[in-house]
DNA sequence: TCTTGACCTTCCCGTAACTGGAACCCTTAT
DNA sequence: ATAAGGGTTCCAGTTACGGGAAGGTCAAGA
């Protein structure tokens, strides 16, 4: 397969796939006109990175993710350490995110929105 | 005030500080020896940045906001308008945060975690 | 007076994970 | 012959700074 079609079957851009041979994710073969040719093992690989990408790991991750995933002889344990590991960074950002949802919210509510100058936001803002 | 004595009131990195001036945000005046010295104004201007980029404003935003602060003649709906586009991308974030939490949760716990090579985890990322 | 240490300055590189664009090659159809 | 639609490489830009080098300035102590 031509990138292109992979960029279709992964949902990952073109671009995308050429980064992540750059930095050694993925292989491809090459055609004798130099074409990148996907076959279905790295293709496969490409669809991996795009779920472990869609759940917010980091491209280190997914690399460790990757080599964890082709060894056979992995430990459930160490997989299970990277996924709890990034749970508890998605925790801690939707905490830091309500905390300025709830502030912003406080500020917006109290703002008249209108033409006038007054504003309790740029109020609230240079305290 | 030096810059790092201004770092410390406003708790903002020297470094920080310095790159504000260089994209025209702060405009310090130079004492004779060349170093920077910041006045009350220069000072209050940091301290709201500070604020603004605490809740999550961009620096473009941040730009924005603070030349509606020293704008006496704002009509407050321009910094609520800013304030609720920020905002809903802020509750964006937190919902596609929340799905990966959610889905990762899953995985997590229907992974032993010991020293087999079974994986739920990379069973679904592989899907 | 000299030196030492703590300031300050500018300048340049690196970060994460790509995206956009230029310049150019390959293939197929008209 | 040419045009359209693939592909290639390489370079620059993005966000909001942090790290570090090379060097000027200042106040205090020996």
């Amino acid at each position: 397969m031509n990138i292109s079609e992979v960029a279709k079957v992964t949902d990952l851009s073109v671009k995308t796939i050429r980064y992540y041979e750059e930095i050694g994710l993925v292989t491809p073969h090459r055609s004798s006109n130099g074409y990148r040719s996907f076959d279905k093992r790295e293709t496969h690989k490409l669809q991996f990175l795009a779920s472990a990408r869609a759940l917010g790991f980091s491209i280190e991750n997914c690399r460790s993710l990757l080599a964890l995933w082709v060894d056979r002889s992995r430990a459930s344990a160490d997989v299970k350490q990277i996924a709890q590991d990034h749970l508890t960074e998605i925790e801690e950002k939707i905490i830091s995110l309500r905390d300025m949802q709830i502030t912003l919210q406080n500020l917006v509510r109290a703002c008249a929105g209108d033409a006038r100058p007054d504003c309790p936001i740029l109020q609230g803002l240079s305290k």
